[in-house]
Formats: C-alpha cells, structure tokens, sequence
DNA sequence: CTCTCATGAGAGAGCGCTCTCTCACTCTGT
DNA sequence: ACAGAGTGAGAGAGCGCTCTCTCATGAGAG
C-alpha cells in the first residue's frame, strides 16, 4: 500500500533506476520508445517521485520561506496589504514551481523557531516581510548565510537586497498636495517610529512643511484604524483649527475619518484628509480617501525576481518602486 | 563548508551515530554523561538536523498544507477573514511544531500543481479553505487517502471533516431582528450561490420570512464590495420602499451602506442594514454595523485539532460553532 | 562463582533518489 | 575494414538519518 518507487517503475518499463530517472527528469539521453516506455510506466503506476529522497541527494528543497515578522497579531488580519502581499509572492513562486513555507514570527519564541527551521535547511530562501524596527531577524537570518530578500527596507542597515515603495516621496507628494489645495494648518498622524515606513512617511511630511514654512503638529499611531481614531482626537484637542491631516496610512485614515465625523467635523470641507496605500476600503469611506498608491502586488514580485537573482547570480540592487496620488473627495 | 551531519557529532562526542540519534531524538536509554557530551558537540557544531534524511526514514514530514481554493484572486486580499484564519491555523500549528505550507490553488492549472503536491507527500495532511461550490479539490483530495480536513462544509458532500459556523442560524438571527424591530419589507443581497455560506445564508433568511409572511427580495452578489453596491442598487429600482436589508457579508455591507447613502436614504431610519462577519471594519462604517458575529479564530484552531485527531485517531465529527447578533446602529 | 537478565551502546541495513563512472554499441571517416 | 568519436543505458556509490538487531557490561540471584 506504500507509494511506488523509482525503482518500481524502472522494473515494470524493463530499464534501469538511472534511466527512469533520465527521464522523470527530463533527459534528453533517452531513446524515444524508452522514454514512452517509462511514462506508461509512472501513469500505470500513478508514480510521483519522493521529495524528501530528492532533496536528500539535491541539496535542494524547492520550498522558499515566506517569514512575516510583526509584533502584534493585530495589523496582519486587519491590514490587507499583508494578504495581497502574500498572495502575490505565492502566486509569483508557484509559478516558477517553488512552494511558500508561511511563517509567523511574532514572539521571541517563535523567532527561534524561524531560525532553527531556516537554519536546518528545509528552505532554499527566505523572503522576510519584517515590519518592525527593531526585528532581530534580518541580521540573525543573513548570518545564517541563506539567501534572503525583504518586503520593504530593513530598519537596521545590513546586507540584505530589498524592494520598497517610496514612502518618502510618496508623503511629500500627498503633502504637498494639501499644501497645493491651500490648507494651512496640517498635521499627521504617524505610523510607528520603529517601523521604516512610519519613520520615512513622517521624513516626507516634514520634508514638505519645512519647504513650505509651516509648523508640524504629530500624532502617532501604530498602523491600526483604532490608533488612528485614538490620534486623531488628540490632534483636534492638540489644534482645534487644524484644516488638513496627512495620515501615514489608510487604516489608520478610516480611524480618523471616523473620530473627525464625531466632532462633527467635515471632510474635506473642513479638514482634508490623505491617507497612503489605496486599500480597497479607501474607495468607500465617507467621504471617499484621497491616498497614495503604492504597487503592492508588483512590489511582492519583485521581491521573488530578487530572490531569484540571488539563486542564480543575477542583480541584486535594493528596488524602489514609485508612489502615485490618487485624488478622491477627502482632500 | 557544509552543514555538520550526525556522523560528526557522534564523532566529536565519541560514540556511534546510533547514540548521537537517540540523544537528539530525546531518548532516554542514553547515560547522563554521554547525553552531555552529545548535546554539547552538537552545539559546538551548531548541528541541525537534516529535515530531507529524516522524513525519507521517518515517511513523515511534520508540515502541513494549507490549501486555498478560490477562483477569483480579490476576495482574497479583501477579505479579513482570510488572512485571520490563516493566521489563527499557523499559530496552531506552529504550536505543535508543524509546518504550514501555504497553496494557493486558483485557476484548473494550479489545482492539478496542489493535487500533484499532496500525492507527492510533501505533507502529513491538508486543511482546505475551499470557498467554491463546484471545486473539484474536496473530492480530489479525499481520493488521494491523505488526511485532509476542510474549513467551512464542503459543498458536494464528501467524507471530510469539517469545521463551520452556524450560517443559517445566524441569518435567522439577523433577519429576525429586522422582524422585531418592525420592518416590513425586509430585503437581501445573498451570497454567490455556488458558496455554502452564501446558500446556507440565504436559506436562514427565506425560513424567517416565510415564518413571518413577508415577501422575500434578493439581489445576488459575490461578496465583494463592489458587488454588494451594485446589488443594492438594483434592490433599490426593484422595491424602492424596503425599508431593511440582510447583507450576507460585511463587506458587501459596506458597498450597499455606500449605494444606500448615495440613493439619499439614511441607515438606520430609512433602511436598516444586517451584515453578516462581524468584520474590524464594521466598526468604522457610518453607521457602524450591526452585523453576526462568528469566531473565525477559534473555528481555524478547531480545523486544526480535527487534522490532530484525524493523525491521532481521536473523533473527526463536524464542528458547527455558533454566530452572535452584534448590534450596533446600523440596525 | 557461575548464570540470568536488564541496560546501554554500536553495527549496519535501509529510506528513494541523483549522478558519476563505465561500458556496449552504432556511426563516421580514412 | 578498423580506429575514433559519439551516444544511450546500467552499475553503484552515496545523500543523512532512523531503527532494529546484536552485543558488551555489570548487577543480582542461586
């Protein structure tokens, strides 16, 4: 009842172990009525070759870790930019026939865990989507000497080849659009300092305010529509005549919009809101966000490009990929 | 410059391999003093198994596959649910030290690439997150004599265990908390009716109305956004007095909330809106949401121990979980 | 002091596959 | 007709591990 061996269908086309290897491999050193002999074989038999034999003698596993590092549980359900993320690399690798190892590393013990599997081996390469700063993960792992890429720029500077979308243009560009639109007291509200797009998002609204000569009023939050909610209220109580809020990103938005709507504030009449990433939701808020895209799922395939170039020697450059301002009713 | 196999830690801590197996494998047929001296070649030589030896002696190969059978990509990415099942099994089964390897199987192409994956023993066992009705993979994968266990009840019925929330008594629920909350012309939009949740769903709300003599106006969407918008301006042309509407997902809620506010009627005077997820973002929607709640965290974790048991020999009966009226202003 | 028996440790046979090496055979050129 | 090159197929050595079988040792019983 145990599944069928190589040996087993070398037996039944009457060659040898070697040659049915050839041509489950895709040899082209065997003779053609040979090779229809073997295929009969393994559809008779129903033969699918053993991986773990495979990868024994192979060295290779054909599996690629997709490690999602985040501290708290919160952000990867409620963020879809993490699905659409995932999804993506998964399709990008399916494709070229490598299959997604999905782990979490959100507490230090599942950080072991990541490192001990990553180290063991069971993987040809790690794609890290790390969101927090402080992650020990992307040196731990380039340590380990696997090949390793990351979704979005390590926060601490080591050797690893990344793609990022722009954060910090991108937060000028939506910015400076309020600044266009002539609002004159605008604020933000910031994702978290110890996450690069929270630091760089911030970087470009400073940017813009300081070139336009007008003060900043910041708020921070940590990515989550509730946080946004939570900050926005602090920055009316901070300045009640505050007439537009740059939000580092759309989840956190939804929040604001939300607490704005409450102190009976209107959008975009009153204040003008732009959040960053063009989520789905972005279209049906009330009113509709006006936002920065970024190429989320370009971005993940682009990552999986990298990887692959770290497979087979090709470029490595980090990559950064354009934000653009969609315009909507919130600003 | 390769990786230390247990020949050299036994060789280091001077014994046979046969030892050096039974120290890692946690044996205790071993004297304390040699254990030792094992345990501390194999740090020195940062030893890690290697996972392909193992499992072509062990025929096992503790990780698991997590197979997602949808055919269009957006739900996906849309959806929270998604993302929060998948997180809640990986948790799981990180706990118990299995692997999640994540499948995405979309187009007929892909399914072929999961089935010969799964007939390959790459995995120990397979949880499907199958959302289609006519999905070929629950009859495929019940075929292929791995374990496999499904989240949601597969829509053709096969022997597979399953794991599912109560869809028809949380609809009655919802639609009869419109009844006692006087309306009279109770609306819905329904599910794609190749789904369970979408059929099941809209059963709940046809038995509530026939029990309470009202007519039934369904707008089919395919729980999406969008669809949901769409589907709510049709109902609005086909009745424009229905003053009540059961959405069969919170995120088609949000679409017809947006259609609803847009045909200028107000939610909750005008029309009362019944989502069905309970969604984070049917907190933030204006008005939030009253809408069923079902756990999803807790219905992936159940999926899991029914794999567990299903490896184990423990009882594989369905789990039905219940939903829970959420209300809020919506309704 | 010998015999039995539990106990701890080693020898060695695979698990299913790939891949190098070797060899038999056919084909070309002289 | 024969050397040399080219081609297709088999033999067999591992890959790193687990696990059964066997054996050496020493304690306890007779």
């Amino acid at each position: 009842m145990r599944r069928p061996t190589l040996e087993a269908v070398a037996a039944r086309a009457g060659v040898s172990r070697a040659t049915a290897s050839r041509v489950v491999n895709g040899q082209t050193t065997v003779a053609p009525h040979i090779r229809d002999a073997v295929l009969r074989a393994i559809d008779e038999l129903g033969y699918v070759p053993n991986s773990a034999a495979r990868s024994l003698v192979t060295q290779r596993t054909d599996s690629v870790a997709l490690v999602v590092s985040e501290p708290g549980t919160r952000v990867f359900s409620e963020d879809p930019l993490f699905s659409t993320a995932i999804r993506s690399a998964s399709v990008e690798l399916e494709a070229i026939n490598k299959q997604v190892v999905l782990m979490l590393a959100s507490s230090p013990k599942s950080h072991a865990r990541v490192e001990r599997y990553i180290a063991g081996g069971h993987v040809d390469g790690v794609m890290l989507l790390s969101m927090h700063g402080a992650d020990p993960l992307p040196s731990a792992l380039s340590r380990l000497r696997v090949p390793v890429v990351s979704y979005g720029r390590p926060a601490v500077p080591v050797d690893i080849p990344f793609v990022d979308n722009d954060n910090v243009g991108g937060a000028e560009a939506g910015v400076r659009h309020l600044v266009e639109t002539g609002r004159r007291r605008i604020a933000t509200i910031a994702g978290p300092q110890d996450m690069i797009a929270g630091q760089d998002r911030l970087a470009g609204y400073r940017n813009v305010l300081r070139d336009s000569d007008r003060r900043s009023i910041v708020a921070v939050g940590d990515f989550t529509r509730e946080s946004g909610a939570i900050a926005m209220r602090q920055l009316l109580g901070d300045d009640p005549a505050l007439d537009a809020v740059f939000v580092a990103n759309d989840l956190m938005a939804v929040g604001a919009l939300q607490s704005l709507r409450q102190a009976g504030r209107r959008v975009p009449d009153d204040v003008a809101v732009v959040g960053f990433d063009d989520i789905e939701a972005a279209k049906y808020t009330e009113p509709p966000l006006t936002t920065l895209r970024h190429p989320v799922v370009e971005q993940a395939a682009a990552m999986v490009r990298l990887l692959l170039n770290l497979f087979e020697g090709g470029p490595t450059d980090p990559i950064i990929l354009p934000t653009e301002l969609v315009i909507r009713e919130s600003a």
